[in-house]
This record gives structure tokens, sequence and C-alpha cells, in this order.
RNA sequence: GGGGUCGUAGUUCAGUUUUGGUCAGAACGCAGGCCUGUCACGCCUGAAGUCGCGAGUUCGAAUCUCGUCGGCCCCGCCA
């Protein structure tokens, strides 16, 4: 496989079969066992690992590898021999064979390595981003990368054998002041005047749509200003689709086929279609989030009603008390962790009751009469020895407290091992607006160009709080893998909804003037979608940040360790891009 | 912008509070030697540290104080 001037296999492929073969292999040193008279080298290259014996008269041969360590490149010639069957390794896929080395070219040689080249590695991860190429040459980390190419591979099988086009938009853009930060670039012809690295190619996809392209897909790198987090890096990949003539059936069947291709083709698991939908209010009053994680349950209740009227201040003042139950039970010192979250989210703090010897106990029992006692029993299925949260106040703020509480007990007790359980779910009826207490302003959830539902049209004056969009979100185990939207793709619909969050047809002119150009020449109805590949990838591989689904990632600081980007420059470049560094660190 | 946490041989860590002083330590790796069958080879010997960096307190700082740099995690922000 993979024959080359410098070898005639790899070292993952011999067998048994291959007995009596004279064959030279290439790769890196990953151990030599040295026994004085005979020598192993484990010879490892991207397929696999052989062992090459050099036997006890080679006595050159053994000279020759002396001062040979891991991870120098070598170069073996010699015969395949079956291996005496007390002396197979079971472990590796070459381990019922070993090469018996008649000649050996040191191909070059290698520094001790900052770190063990091995799988059960435990080091910082800043010294492995640094050495990233060394990081690779290990399995788990290379498994991961194989997997992002069949990722794409897969994917782009099924697009294109569904009449999708791959076509390539710029980089290299203009600023749209909307949503995300992007990243600038001066133009050296062009002095005073910037590009934006693309955050996404929304606006050329939906232009594409009016060029007639009513399928088109890209592997799309979207540049993001804004600060790190373990699932977001400063550049990453989207799977960017928009089709024409289409409603949110059809992407969600289009998605869906491809995320059971992608899975079916990368890991093997078959997912159930269609998935299961749930409305954006839904999730945030069962879940307490728009991307809930189906794994387990501990399903938030409203107990505003058991509650009003039991005269304690808290409860008689907010808006709403929603509780749950997470099935456990929780000693004061967890039952403070719970605490600490809900601070984090805004909360003065959580509210919580325990049932043991048939008993509720917590603060807030006394306020509770018996009725209403049994009724949160009854409403939380609530037994013996569980612990129930309780928060009290604004919709959105309580559910969302609740909902990451909610997140914590499913990692403490119920996710663990089960990362190769994929709960998909379609998130719809996204409310198009919302409002800005500080600002004063209705501001889009998603971005303009949404399309209102049909039947909720009539509110955009009235009542926008009351509209919602044709948005989808498209959530796996509690990650947001996609989202996106049927387009508004006609002028009295875009010019409405402007008019609602404050842009003046200036403005947006201002802004977006090519996209409102190019819908006055036959925009036909389109919508799209946006899988982010990186947290697809992560998801499917069941890895919990994203800097392993990536080659060279950046860090939180979006820093390139290893190539120690960014940097400065010089002077004269600066000067031939007109710009004057105002501050620079160490002056 | 805010909060948390970590930083000690090449690497992973112990030592840091109660107690500032026999506190520069282990394992892996590395180097030298020995060893027909290992695959986490084994055995013997050895080298190896600006305790992230800077300032301060002190007779004395890995340990206490302040500052600073960097990694990771979270909130804000962000599809």
């Amino acid at each position: 496989m993979y024959e080359t001037k410098l070898r005639t296999h790899t070292c993952g492929e011999l067998k048994k079969s291959s007995d009596g073969q004279n064959v030279v292999l290439a790769g890196w040193v990953k151990k030599k066992r040295d026994h004085g008279e005979i020598v192993f080298i484990d010879l490892r290259d991207r397929y696999g690992v052989t062992q090459v014996i050099i036997e006890k008269e080679r006595r050159d041969l053994k000279e020759q590898v002396k001062n040979v360590r891991g991870e120098f490149v070598l170069q073996v010639s010699g015969k395949v021999r079956k291996r005496p069957l007390d002396m197979v390794n079971e472990e590796i896929a070459t381990g019922e064979i070993e090469v018996v080395a008649d000649k050996i070219e040191i191909l070059n040689e290698s520094e001790v390595p900052p770190f063990e080249i091995k799988d059960d590695l435990n080091v910082q991860e800043e010294l492995r981003l640094k050495y990233r190429y060394l990081d690779l040459r290990r399995n788990t980390l290379k498994e991961t990368i194989i997997a992002r190419h069949k990722t794409i591979q897969s994917m782009r099988t099924f697009l294109s054998e569904n009449g999708f086009l791959e076509i390539e938009t710029p980089v290299l853009t203009r600023n749209t002041p909307e949503g995300a930060r992007d990243y600038l670039v001066p133009s050296r012809n062009h002095i005073g005047k910037f590009y934006s690295m693309a955050q996404s190619p929304q606006l050329y996809k939906q232009l594409l749509m009016v060029a007639g392209f009513d399928r088109y897909y890209q592997f799309a790198r979207c540049f993001r200003d804004e600060d790190m987090r373990s699932d977001r890096q400063p550049e990453f990949t989207q799977i960017d689709i928009e089709m024409s003539f289409v409603d949110e059936e059809d992407v969600y069947r289009i998605t869906e086929g491809l995320m059971k291709k992608v899975f079916h083709d990368v890991i093997s698991y078959e997912l159930d279609t269609p998935f299961l939908r749930l409305t954006y209010k839904e999730a945030m009053e069962r879940y307490g989030s728009d991307k809930p994680d189906l794994r387990y349950g501990c399903e938030i209740n409203d107990i505003t009603d058991i509650v009003k009227g039991s005269g304690f201040g808290v409860f008689e003042n907010a808006d709403f008390t929603f509780a749950y139950n997470t099935k456990q039970s929780l000693s004061r010192k967890q039952i403070d962790e719970y605490n600490d979250v809900a601070k984090k989210y805004g909360l003065p703090g959580l509210f919580y009751v325990k049932y043991t010897e048939g008993e509720l106990k917590g603060s807030i029992v006394k306020y509770l009469g018996e009725i209403s006692k049994e009724k949160l029993i009854e409403r939380l299925d609530i037994l013996s020895g569980n612990t129930i949260f309780i928060a009290s106040g604004k919709w959105k703020r309580t559910l969302e407290t609740l909902g990451a509480c909610r997140r914590k007990t499913g990692n403490d007790f119920y996710i663990e091992g089960r990362g190769n359980e994929y709960n998909f779910l379609w998130i719809t009826r996204f409310p198009m607006f919302e409002w800005n207490e500080d600002e004063e302003k209705w501001e889009p959830c998603h971005h303009i160009f949404t399309m209102p539902l049909d039947e909720d049209i009539k509110f955009i004056e009235s009542d926008p709080g009351k509209v919602h969009g044709k948005l989808y979100d498209l959530v796996c185990n509690g990650v947001e893998i996609s989202s996106g939207s049927i387009r508004a793709f006609k002028k009295d619909i875009q010019e409405r909804i402007m008019n609602v969050i404050g842009l003046s047809n200036e403005e947006a002119e201002k802004r977006f003037g090519f996209l409102i150009e190019g819908f006055k020449y036959g925009a036909p109805p389109h919508g799209g979608i946006a899988p982010g590949l990186d947290r697809l990838i992560m998801i499917m591989l069941n890895r919990d940040n994203i800097r392993d689904v990536i080659a060279f990632p950046k860090s939180l600081q979006a820093s390139g360790i290893m190539e120690d980007s960014p940097s400065e420059v010089d002077d004269r470049r600066l000067t031939e891009l007109g710009l004057k560094l105002i501050k620079k660190k160490g002056s």
C-alpha cells in the first residue's frame, strides 16, 4: 500500500500472509529495546507499528543503531517473518509478524522530544500546543484528524449526490456591524480602509440563491474576534448550506440525511430520523436551555401556582417559580456548589428541598401547607432522598439558571460514560426579536434577514415580542451544532423588520446595500443552515475541547503557541498601510 | 471586561496552609554499562532544577506580600 521510492509497505499493513516477503519500511522509531545480543525496534508511521528485529549475528546493524532512539527516522529493508505463537502481540495489527532487518538507513536523527510520544499522555497543553507536530503523532490526535477528513469527505459526497454545488466565497469582505466583532485587515491599496474577515458567508450565499444556484454548500472558514471558550476558536469551519424554493421541512430533511450519513460513515452509528423537535419555549420551560441535553431527565417544572399565596416574600414577588428534581441526594457541600452556579447566572441564590423520612425539609418548607407539599411531591415526582432545587424570578433568567444547575446535575451524575449516545433535536419557533433593556429597543435574535412565521407577520409592528421567526437550531447532547433560518427574501417584509429594530433605510443601505440591491432582481424564496464542523466532530468523537479536533488551534487568548502569533510587524509595513500604533507593549 | 485555577529536573508530580530554616525529592525520560524474545523489557550507575518572571518582607523565601506573564475553565461577549 502506498509504495514509494523509499518504501514498499507502510508500518500498518503486514500480516501473517506476508511471511517471507522482502519489504522496505520507513517510519519513526517508537521504541528501541536493546537486549544486547538482540535488538527490537518498533517502527511507527501513520498506518501503524511494525516490530523490526536485529538478530545477534548482525553486529554491523547493532553498531549502526547504537545511538538510535525515539523519533529517529529509519528506512529498514528486510524479510517478513511470522512470529512464534507465544511471541504474538495481540495489541497491534501487525503483531503476528516481524521484519528481520537486513539493511538500515538512518534517514534522519531526532533530538529527544520535549514529551514522550505515547497515547496515555498527561502533559500541560501549552507544551503540546508548542510542539503540535509531535502531539499529532500520537494516536488519539491522529485518529481525530483522520475522522475529520472522513467527515468532510462524507459530507461532500452526500451533498454532491443531492445536487449541491460547492462554491467558494470571499474571506476578505466588508464590515457588517451586526453580530460578532470581525477581524480587520488593513488595505495597502486603500489607505485608511479595511477588509473584514468573513464571520460567515451569509450574505454571499443568499446572493448565490439570487444567482440561481439553488443548492449551494461550502466548507467555510469563519473568523470571529470574540473571546474563546472550550468550544470556540477565532477561526472555525462551518458546513455552509443554502437552498432555494424551500421551507423549514426541506432544510430539516437534508440536514437529517447529512447527519445520518456522516455518523454512519465516520463512527458507524445509526441515527434515528426524523429528529425530535421542541419549540424554544418548551425547551426553556422543560430544560432551562435552548440547547438541552436530552440524555437525562431532571425536567424543570413550573410551580408558581403551588407557591403563590404561601406568604413567603420571594415567591410572592417573583413572576415565576420553577423547580427540578435532581433525583439525587446531595450533601450540604454539593448544594453550595449549585448556589455558586446560581450566583454566576445572576440569581441571588437557590432554595432547596430534601425529602427524607417521609418529610420535606428545607428553609422554605415552613411556608407551604400540606396540600402544597403534596402537590409539589406529585409534580416533581419526589422520592425518598431526592434533593430539589427551586428558583424564583423573571422567566428567562430563572429558567436559564436552573438550566445551568440541571447541566451540572447531568455532568455530575448522568452523562458519565454516555458519550456514545447521540440525542439530536431541533429547536424551533425562536422569537424574532428581543427587547434590549439597556438601550430600550428591539433587537434581532438571529439576523435581520429571517422570515417571520406566516401567522405572526401581522404582529411585527403591534407586538414584536410575539413574532416568531422561521428559525431552527440543531442540538445534540447539549451542544448547539447548527442554526439556520428561512430568509426574508421580499423587500416589504425586510423593511418592516428593519423598522422594528430602528434601522433606517440609509443605514441598511450602507451596511448591506449590495444584498438589498441583489434582492431587487428576483430573489427566490430560500433558506439554509450552517452546521459547525468542529463542534460536530467534537460531539461525534466525544471530545470536550475544540482544540482536540483542529490540527493547529489557537489558545484561549487566541495566540498561536507554536508559531507565536499574533506578532509585531515592522514600522515600515505599518507606514505602508498608513497605520500608527497608539500603544506598544513594553514601551 | 470580570471570576476561578494552575505554573517546582526534559515530562508528570510531591513539597507551599497548620509550620519560612536537613526542603531540592520521586517516577518516567535521558546518558553510560550489562542482558536471545522483548513489546510499559529487565538489572546496575549517573547527569539533570533561574521552584514562570519581577519587586518586597526577613538573618533566611519554592513557602509570606504585591505586581506581572502564560496555560486551562467559567460569566459577559459570541451562531
